[in-house]
DNA sequence: AATGTACTATAACACTCTGATATAGTATAC
DNA sequence: GTATACTATATCAGAGTGTTATAGTACATT
């Protein structure tokens, strides 16, 4: 799904500017899609040339002006068919395993150490998860990935738990093996 | 991680061509990265001026010539200290999410496939990573990744199964709401 | 008082990655 | 005979990222 669908689902939530937007990509969204401001800004350009969002500027005294971006007629149509026509796919990309495939090659002491940041990071997804749950306006769409999200952590949590130790084990027994051979 | 480290780590399992490092990223890899075939020659071009790779070419009579590159000390090097100093994060981009996101504006029958698409993605996922854990010559990080895909497909398939048709019965619900007000 | 960090807001740049297409021969299926 | 698929490399336009620039406010540290 590219930057300029995912700026309408945004405006289709909620006017605002392209901060605004970066914003909801950096909280609500951010369990499943990212986009980054330098992607965001020319979306914008483009979705008001094709007539899909209007904005007014919006003076303050305390921050910079902003560009208020609202969603039209045309554009709440263009969201709800590139929506019918999304593929429900997923994608990982996970540095994490990559470091997992090759954890062999490195010091035991380094690979605990990554092996106690990735728990971190999926307690502080759970986390983040968890809150979100607490709010009161989730649509069911919204509940169901949430609480998937928190099934996947909870299951990458317990397999990391229940794993950890033997697979440092096994992975000292490799290097050794290795040594001998050479 | 960038596509130029990817390709050192393929080089690393064993010595092959541009072509041939796309087929393990699609086989071996595909649960956690890829890289499209337009990223890895170019990379493979600057990582031999670099002096991380060296090639020879491989004539065959069936096929076309073929640049069978190899990875220097050199390069194993700059791949062990990469990995070293790789954040292990994960990053998920989940157009199905999106799609849960905003289901309450999508037909209820349109939904209804595209649940059951995502259940067969998830399902294909489950069957390929049960067959790579037959594989007789898996490292114990290569098991530790595919047994967490395994957990992680089976803790999304059940939460699915369980969630379907309450899911689709409230966001019937929010629709009629909606209409209500209007 | 001065410096540093963080937040709001937009824009531009170099670099990377992707999807599509081109080329070209072999192999297999209909 | 035609179409599809596989092996193999290369190029290109378009999309996306991270970084930097600009500029003002706000708050905390030294």
């Amino acid at each position: 799904m590219d930057t300029k669908t995912l700026c309408l689902g945004a405006l289709l939530l909620k006017d605002g500017s392209g901060y605004d937007i970066k914003k909801l990509f950096e909280t609500t969204f951010s369990h499943f899609q990212n986009a980054s401001l330098s992607s965001i800004y020319p979306s914008l350009v483009k979705l008001e040339k094709e007539g899909s969002v209007t904005y007014k500027i919006k003076s303050s005294n305390k921050n910079p002006d902003k560009k208020l971006f609202k969603l039209t007629k045309r554009g709440e149509k263009r969201f709800i068919d590139s929506l019918i026509n999304t593929n429900p796919t997923e994608i990982l990309k996970s540095d994490f395993l990559v470091l997992l495939f090759f954890s062999h090659l490195i010091e035991r002491n380094i690979l605990k150490k990554k092996l106690i940041e990735i728990e971190d990071h999926f307690n502080s997804k759970l986390n983040f998860l968890n809150t979100v749950l607490l709010q009161e306006d989730l649509t069911p769409g919204m509940s169901f990935g949430v609480e998937q999200g928190i099934a996947v952590y909870s299951a990458k949590l317990k397999h990391l738990k229940k794993n950890k130790n033997l697979f440092l084990e096994k992975n000292e027994k490799v290097k050794k093996n290795a040594n001998a051979k050479i």
